[in-house]
RNA sequence: GCGCACGUGGCGGAAUCGGUAGACGCACGAGACUUAAAAUCUUGCGCUUUCGGGCGUGCCGGUUCGAGUCCGGCCGUGCGCACCA
C-alpha cells in the first residue's frame, strides 16, 4: 500500500504547462476528422468566477475531453461577453474606465478559468467589448438594416429609471428591470428594434425539430411567441358626430359573437383620441389609464375601468343589434387591433367588466351534460360545449361554430369589402435594442436632416467608442461628449448627428458562436463556408435563466444571418443543456448582517448544528439555502477550493450526487469526500503501477477476469451516461470500479499471489 | 388564475422499456491498525418483527400476472406566464 498522497499544487500545474507548450486544445478548421462543437454560455467579466461558472464549465469540458477521445475534431472556445452596465457603474462609483475594469476583469478570471484545467482552445478567445469583434457586429447591423430587418420607430418601451435606459420586453420580470430590479416605467420613445417578429411563425414551428432541447424551454419559447388564430372583424358604425364610419377588432372567438354586449377599445385607440377631443370627460379618462400604466404592476392590479363613449356599432349579421362601445384601461393597444368585442357569458374579463356596468349577459354555449335552459351565472363558461341562442351555429361545437361564422363573414361585406379576414396573431414583439448607455456596441447609423438615417458605410466601420468619456453623472455619456456625435452625412456630405445609442448586449452574445469559427478574420464576420462546417453548435450549455432571452435572439439572429448571406444555418443550437444552479446555506451574525461560509466555524449535526463566528464564541444563525449570491454573501470562492484540494476535486465533486439539472447543494463535507476519492484513486494506481512492475501478474488468472469484466461494465455504463449527460452517474459508476479493484488489489495482498 | 415539472431512507440521489425498490456517495454505528489521534482498511445501516415474515416510493382509487414507473382525483413544493381578446 502506497503511503505518498497525491500532491494536485505541484501535478496539475506541470501539466497544464505540457498541455500549453503542446497546444493540444487548439483546434484546426482543416482537420479532415468528423466535428464536434462543445460550448458554454461565455460568462460576463464581473471579476471573479463563481461556482455556477465552475460547475457549467466542468460538464462542458467532459463532453469536449469525451467527444475529442472519441476521435472528433472538437471545437471547445471560451469568450467573453463584455460589455453591459456593471463595468459603467464601476466607472462612475470608483473612476475607472469601464475598459479597463472590463479587461483587468477578464485577465483575472481567464487565469482562474486555467487554473481549473480546461480544454479550450484559447487561440480563438475573443472579447465582445474589442473593436475586432464589435466592428462586425455593426457590419451585421447595417445588412440586418439593408434586409429590412432594423426599424426607428416610436413607441410605448419600458425604462428602467434606475440604469437609466430602456429595456426589452423579455428584460422585464414581474414589471421590474431584469437586472437593477426597478419598477419598470412605460415611455413613449423613439428606438432602434430588431424586426423578429418577421420570423414568429418559423421560430414556433422550429421548435419541433429541436428535440435535443429541453421541453421546458422549448414549451416558454412556445408560451412567448404565442400564436393565436383568429379573426379580423369590420364593425360598421352608427352614425355619429366624428364621421367614423367602421371599427377593426381581432378575435379568437368569433362564434361568441351572438354573445356579444359591448365594444371596448383601448385608451390609445385612434377612435378613443378622436372621441376624446370632443368629450373632455373621456379625455380625463384616457390621461388616468395612461398615468396608471406607467407602471406594469400597477397594470396587473388595477380594477377594470371602463368610459361609455355613447358610440356604438352594429352586429355585423344582425343590423338591427347595436352594442355600446367602451374605452377600457384593460385593452392593450399593441395587440390586435386595440379594439375587441366583448362576451361577458364566456370570458372572465368580460364578465367582470359587464358586471360592473350593467351590460347584458347572454349564455351562447352550454356545457355538453348541462340541460337546454342552462344560463350562465355566477361565473362565465369558458370550456368547450355546444351552441346555443346563436341562429344557425346551434347544436355546433365552438371549433366547428368557429369555421362556419368566419366562413359566413368573409362573405359577408361592409363597405365594399369582405367584412372579416383569418388572421394569426403573435404575443411576440419586436426586440428594441436601443440602450442610452454608453458600454456597448455604437449602432452604426448616421443621422441627417436631408436624408434620414443613414447606416454608416461598410468602409467605414468600426463606429468607435471614444475613450473620453465623462461618467460623472447619470445619462448617457456619448450624447453629452462634446465632439462625438457630430460627423458629417455619409450620404450628402452636411453636417448630420452620429446615434448615440448603443445596442443591448444580448445583441453581442447573439452571435458570438459563428464568430468563434473564424475568429481571426478581419474583413467580413464570418466564412460562410466555415460557420456551416461548424454550426449548429452541438452541445451548448448554460443556465436556464437564457430559456427566452439570449437563446430566442440566437435563433433570430442565426435566421438573419442566413438571410444576410452570413451562414446557412437556422438553427444555432441543435443540443441544448441547462444546468441547475450551485446553492448554500446563508448565514447571519447577530446583527443581521450575512457572514460568508469562510467565517463560520459549524459543529454537531442534524438538528444540533451550531454555528458560530469563527475566532470566537458568538453565534451565527443558519438560514435557507439560496444561490450563491454576493448579497447574501452564500459564496465559496472557486479559488480556495482549487488552491486547497486542487481542480479535479472541486470538478469531481461538481459532478457528484446531484443531476446536472437539478440545482447542487455545496458543502464543505462533500468537498472532502471528492478529496479522499481522489487520493484513493491516486493509491489504488501506484499499487497497481508498483506491483505490474514488481511481480509477473497473470494476465489470465481470476483477478484479472474479474478486473477486465468491472472494467468493461463501468466503461460501457459511462460512456452511456456521458452521452445522456448524466454525469452523476457516471461518477457512481467510477465509484464502483474503484471498489471493484480495491477488492482485487486488497484480496491479492496478503500472501502477494495471484490465487 | 393559466401552463409545466417534481414528491423515493437521516441527507444527495439510483432504478434507461411496467419486472429483485434504495445502486453510488454523504452522515452515522461497530471493528482493525495506532501510545493516541488523523488518515486508511473491514463491516453494518428503509421501517418493523414472535426472526417465519409483515410493511414501505406524498394521499385516495384504477389498469395489470406484476406499478416508484401507466391512468383518474386530491395534497404539497418548485418554475414559467399572467389583462394577449
Amino acid at each position: 500500500m502506497s503511503t505518498e498522497r497525491y500532491n494536485a499544487r505541484t501535478a496539475e500545474p506541470k501539466w497544464r504547462g505540457i498541455w500549453d507548450e503542446k497546444r493540444i486544445f487548439e483546434t484546426r478548421n482543416d482537420d479532415p476528422r468528423e466535428r464536434y462543437y462543445v460550448l458554454e454560455m461565455f460568462p460576463y467579466p464581473s471579476g471573479r468566477i463563481h461556482m455556477g461558472h465552475v460547475r457549467n464549465y466542468t460538464m462542458g469540458d467532459v463532453v469536449a475531453r469525451y467527444k475529442r477521445a472519441k476521435g472528433f475534431n472538437v471545437l471547445h472556445p471560451m469568450g467573453w461577453d463584455a460589455f453591459g452596465l456593471p463595468a459603467e457603474n464601476a466607472a462612475m462609483a470608483s473612476k475607472v474606465h469601464p475598459k479597463e475594469w472590463t479587461y483587468k476583469n477578464i485577465e483575472t478570471m481567464k487565469g482562474q478559468l486555467k487554473s481549473m484545467g480546461l480544454s479550450l482552445d484559447w487561440s480563438r478567445e475573443l472579447a465582445t467589448c474589442d473593436p475586432s469583434y464589435y466592428r462586425h457586429q455593426q457590419r451585421l447591423f447595417v445588412d440586418f438594416m439593408k434586409a429590412g430587418l432594423v426599424e426607428r420607430r416610436s413607441a410605448k418601451v419600458n425604462w428602467d429609471p434606475v440604469d437609466q435606459t430602456v429595456l426589452a420586453n423579455e428584460q422585464v420580470i414581474d414589471g421590474r428591470g431584469w437586472r437593477s430590479g426597478a419598477l419598470v416605467e412605460q415611455r413613449e420613445l423613439t428606438q432602434w428594434f430588431l424586426k423578429i417578429t418577421s420570423f414568429s411563425e418559423d421560430l414556433l414551428t422550429s421548435l419541433d425539430h429541436l428535440d435535443r432541447w429541453p421541453d421546458k424551454v422549448r414549451l416558454m419559447q412556445k408560451n412567448w411567441i404565442g400564436r393565436s388564430e383568429g379573426l379580423m372583424l369590420r364593425w360598421a358604425m352608427a352614425p355619429n358626430a366624428l364621421g367614423v364610419d367602421e371599427l377593426e377588432i381581432y378575435t379568437t372567438r368569433p362564434d361568441t359573437l351572438f354573445g356579444a354586449s359591448f365594444m371596448a377599445i383601448a385608451p390609445d385607440h385612434p377612435l378613443a383620441r378622436a372621441a376624446a377631443e370632443k368629450d373632455a370627460k373621456l379625455a380625463a379618462f384616457c390621461d388616468e389609464c395612461r398615468r396608471m400604466g406607467t407602471s406594469v404592476t400597477a397594470v396587473e392590479t388595477a380594477e377594470k375601468l371602463g368610459y361609455d363613449t355613447g358610440l356604438s356599432a352594429v352586429h355585423p349579421l344582425d343590423p338591427t343589434w347595436t352594442v355600446p362601445i367602451y374605452v377600457a384601461n384593460f385593452i392593450l393597444m399593441d395587440y390586435g387591433t386595440g379594439a375587441i368585442f366583448g362576451c361577458p357569458a364566456h370570458d372572465q374579463r368580460d364578465f367582470d367588466f359587464a358586471t360592473k356596468y350593467g351590460l347584458p349577459i347572454k349564455t351562447v354555449v352550454r356545457p355538453r351534460d348541462a340541460g337546454a335552459d342552462y344560463m350562465v351565472g355566477d361565473t362565465p363558461f369558458i370550456d368547450d360545449g355546444v351552441m346555443v341562442n346563436s341562429l344557425f351555429l346551434d347544436g355546433l361545437s365552438p371549433d366547428e361554430a368557429f369555421d362556419a361564422i368566419a366562413t359566413r363573414l368573409e362573405q359577408t361585406t361592409l363597405h365594399g369589402k369582405a367584412a372579416a379576414l383569418r388572421k394569426v396573431n403573435f404575443r411576440l414583439r419586436d426586440w428594441l435594442i436601443s440602450r442610452q448607455r454608453y458600454w456597448g456596441c455604437p449602432i452604426p447609423v448616421i443621422h441627417c436632416e436631408a436624408c434620414g438615417s443613414v447606416p454608416v458605410p461598410p468602409a467605414d466601420l468600426p463606429v468607435l467608442l471614444p475613450d473620453d468619456a465623462d461618467f460623472s453623472k447619470p445619462g448617457n455619456p456619448l450624447d453629452r461628449h462634446p465632439s462625438w456625435k457630430h460627423v458629417d452625412c455619409p450620404s450628402c456630405g452636411k453636417p448630420a448627428r452620429r446615434e448615440t445609442d448603443t445596442m443591448d448586449t444580448f445583441v453581442d452574445s447573439s452571435w458570438y458562436f459563428a464568430r468563434f469559427t473564424d475568429p481571426w478574420r478581419t474583413d467580413t464576420p464570418t466564412d460562410p463556408k466555415v460557420v456551416d462546417q461548424w454550426l449548429p453548435v452541438d452541445q451548448y450549455i448554460g443556465g436556464i435563466e437564457h430559456a427566452i432571452l439570449h437563446l430566442l435572439y440566437s435563433r433570430f439572429f442565426a435566421r438573419a444571418m442566413k438571410l444576410t448571406g452570413h451562414g446557412g444555418v437556422e438553427e444555432p443550437f441543435r443540443g441544448l443543456f441547462t444546468q441547475g444552479m450551485v446553492v448554500h446555506e446563508t448565514y447571519r451574525s447577530a446583527d443581521g448582517t450575512y457572514v460568508t461560509p469562510a467565517e463560520v466555524t459549524i459543529t454537531g449535526e442534524g438538528e444540533a448544528r451550531i454555528a458560530t463566528l469563527k475566532g470566537s464564541n458568538q453565534p451565527v444563525e443558519i438560514g435557507s439555502i439560496e444561490k450563491m449570491s454576493k448579497s447574501k454573501r452564500n459564496v465559496v470562492d472557486p479559488d480556495d477550493i482549487i488552491d486547497t484540494y486542487g481542480a479535479d476535486t472541486a470538478r469531481w465533486f461538481m459532478l457528484s450526487d446531484s443531476p446536472p439539472e437539478r440545482d447542487v447543494i455545496w458543502t464543505e463535507a462533500g468537498v472532502e469526500g471528492a478529496s479522499r476519492f481522489v487520493q484513493r484513486v491516486y493509491r489504488l494506481t501506484a499499487d497497481i503501477v508498483a506491483r505490474s512492475s514488481t511481480q509477473a501478474v497473470s494476465h489470465y488468472g481470476e483477478e484479472a477476469t474479474l478486473l477486465r469484466r468491472a472494467a468493461h461494465k463501468a466503461l460501457a455504463a459511462v460512456e452511456n451516461d456521458i452521452e445522456r449527460l448524466a454525469f452523476n452517474r457516471c461518477v457512481a459508476h467510477i465509484y464502483t470500479l474503484a471498489n471493484a479493484v480495491g477488492r482485487t488489489v486488497e484480496g491479492v495482498k496478503g500472501d502477494g499471489a495471484v490465487p
